[in-house]
DNA sequence: GTTCTTTCCGTGATATTGTCACCGAATCCC
DNA sequence: GGGATTCGGTGACAATATCACGGAAAGAAC
């Protein structure tokens, strides 16, 4: 198990806290679609990605959602240890997007960690600042931007991210994560067809204008 | 200066640390109105509220805004020293909502202190965890409430903050805070006086029905 | 006071997005 | 093949946002 590489302030840590990280964590495989985290459920602790992917959201009383941001590789998940920050105050759920492979220092042991050291508490800050940011990001999407634009820029996201321009995503899963309903999605997608921007089939947007949609973007 | 009532890790502090805030710190008064903190502003530090009140919000390109959450007595601002933190990706502004007293301890001891200090670095992530779950409020607010429930949760709060029914606020105001447009809140407020529940005046709303107000905002 | 200016509010028309109800077609499971 | 389930399509309507305008109240200038 080599922190180093995935826990960036690793040489700041005394050789005793090393080994203490060392020994206490554990590695765990969840499989895509597994919920890890939510109000309800005990707290993991800081989550270290190897491979893989999550997504962390909120979900609302009669069950909508809305995709708060996603963890990849080299990532670090810090709600999944947000029991010990008695100042948060809201509730996320945090679900394998894909299969993953993580290590998960335990909760307890980062809060005496954060405790003893200054470097810690700092790297924790980064850690909720960057989250912090991500969150911002989206208010202002929510706020300032018009449903053609934030789906045209989630459908270039997302091929990205899996490196394909056929995108392999019902209408209801993007519903879920721009928060909006399924009815709005399937229009607006209808919408693009016409406009020669995607393709559509049952289960699958295929995208046949990139610049058109980065174009919308903006 | 007695921080010890306004910093509540004051005696988690080395003699010396006391005595650099003491001796770096310095006392403002902010008029009612006053922009403290945006973007492109040199970055204050660390403000500690003896009195006032502050109004963090965001403003879209286009002059839109939202207020994401105010600060009061004894309430410390964090994003006033957001230049110290370079994950933090988002601008916001900060301006005083009344005649505001505060004492400034510079961002370059803030980040020093938080440095040598675990005690300043928990204490700083405790604050940014507080900001971060009044903008998950807010998201929620946003996402799942309907503009009369969120408008009613408004009054409620302006009417319990200024300790009075009768509000000196515009609708453009109220807009402003809610992130709306005005026509939306003339409108919506113009329903709750037909239905009995606010008077209104130029400049003014008085709320003449609190528990069908609470009734709404649920 | 009267006039001028600014601020604040009201309102109709239209666009966008969300909600509801219902249906049919594709896919999956035996 | 037959039945269940998932997925997508669509019309009607509701809620909210945007645009365009106008008029009344308050403040400023004289």
């Amino acid at each position: 198990m080599d922190f180093s590489n995935y826990f960036p302030i690793w040489d700041k840590l005394t050789p005793s806290q090393q080994e203490t990280i060392q020994n206490s964590s554990s590695s765990r495989k969840i499989a895509k679609g597994t919920v890890i985290h939510n109000g309800s459920m005990h707290c993991l602790g800081l989550l270290l990605i190897r491979s893989g992917q999550l997504r962390v959201y909120i979900l609302s009383e009669d069950g909508r959602e809305i995709t708060l941001y996603r963890l990849f590789e080299r990532d670090i998940c810090l709600f999944s240890a947000s029991c010990m920050m008695k100042n948060i105050q809201f509730d996320v759920t945090i679900e394998a997007e894909k299969d993953t492979d993580l290590w998960v220092i335990p909760a307890s042991l980062f809060k005496s960690l954060s405790e003893e050291s200054a470097a810690v508490a700092n790297y924790a800050n980064q850690l909720m600042a960057s989250r912090f940011s991500d969150v911002m990001w989206l208010i202002e999407q929510i706020m300032w931007k018009s449903f053609d634009k934030r789906l045209a820029g989630f459908l270039l996201e997302e091929s990205t991210l899996e490196e394909t321009t056929t995108l392999k995503i019902t209408h209801e899963k993007i519903a879920h994560h721009l928060g909006t309903a399924r009815e709005v999605v399937t229009r607006m997608l209808r919408y693009f067809q016409n406009e020669g921007l995607v393709n559509l089939t049952r289960g699958a947007v295929t995208l046949t204008d990139i610049e058109g949609l980065k174009a919308l973007d903006g």
